[in-house]
DNA sequence: CTCCAAACTTACTTTTAGTAAGTACGCACA
DNA sequence: TGTGCGTACTTACTAAAAGTAAGTTTGGAG
């Protein structure tokens, strides 16, 4: 996870372009490296990209750019979801940075879930390919339908 | 997957506010219904998203949109997907209209995969999805590191 | 006492993804 | 005449992920 990490080309002579290696300090990031490469495998974007865009990732970030809210209200606005992926998609979420979680010691427990800066950013990209999709659903439907007429 | 359809109120009184169903001619589209709802468990706009999102949808519709590519050529820009997966998402984002499939009947076979107006402009979307987190990655793994100090 | 609430966990089942091998077929090489 | 190659898939099997249901915690209400 250190050495093989070079975006699909493997020329021997030049060292790979860069190490998809968090915590190197003293050298600026701009010199590490320019940007992520979702299709390099090994390119931590791509885990990211995995807990944006999984099942029920987008919809808690499209969820949250609402604002804040509370584990059982996010259950109920996303619905079919169960507690265990929500938690799960949740801490996902919280540790890529994109959501902050707020926990008052109180009983029955409350917790506030909300985007950061971050998250508010993503968040605007994932609502306009969900809002995207919303729109033209009808127009996909109508593909769908032209397509298993030819394969029945 | 025709009468409770509706989206988290099922109030009795008024009937369902959208039946999420093709198929029904002589009713124009945009007295159906305005637009699907991403947080309506049954609608189907949650299923093009799941194709859309898939972990290998994402890369090969943001790789089409460089052009016209054959099944071997995607297998080697997308790194890391397998040949079932990479048919399978295919074949998915070809029945939602997304994927456009060409078959030369050849020996060997010559296959190319293109995408259709309908999927350049979910490509577009999706894209701009993982540009941002292509650009933001640096980002993102400082926030990671921070989190993961809070809580090892 | 007993039960309830909210936000989780845990144990278990089902679905999905990943791996490796197989298929089809015409051509090149031996 | 046979062996192997190249391409685009399937198929059978295994590993991983998601879904389901039940448990956990703690203070206050009845």
């Amino acid at each position: 996870m250190k050495k093989d990490m070079i975006s699909h080309h493997d020329n021997p002579k030049k060292p790979p372009d860069v190490a998809y290696v968090q915590g190197e300090i003293g050298i600026p990031l701009s010199v590490r490296m320019e940007r992520g490469d979702v299709f390099a495998e090994q390119c931590p974007s791509r885990q990211v990209l995995k807990h944006v865009t999984s099942r029920w990732g987008v919809l808690v970030l499209v969820a949250l750019a609402g604002g804040t809210y509370r584990f059982s209200d996010l259950r109920r606005k996303v619905s079919g979801v169960s507690e265990k992926m929500l938690a799960q998609t949740l801490q996902g979420l919280e540790c890529d940075g994109f959501v902050k979680r707020v926990s008052y010691p109180v009983v029955p427990p409350h917790v506030e879930y909300s985007l950061t800066s971050l998250g508010l950013e993503v968040s605007g990209k994932v609502e306009a390919l969900a809002d995207w999709i919303e729109l033209n659903l009808f127009e996909i439907l109508e593909a769908q339908a032209k397509h298993s007429q030819n394969s029945p």
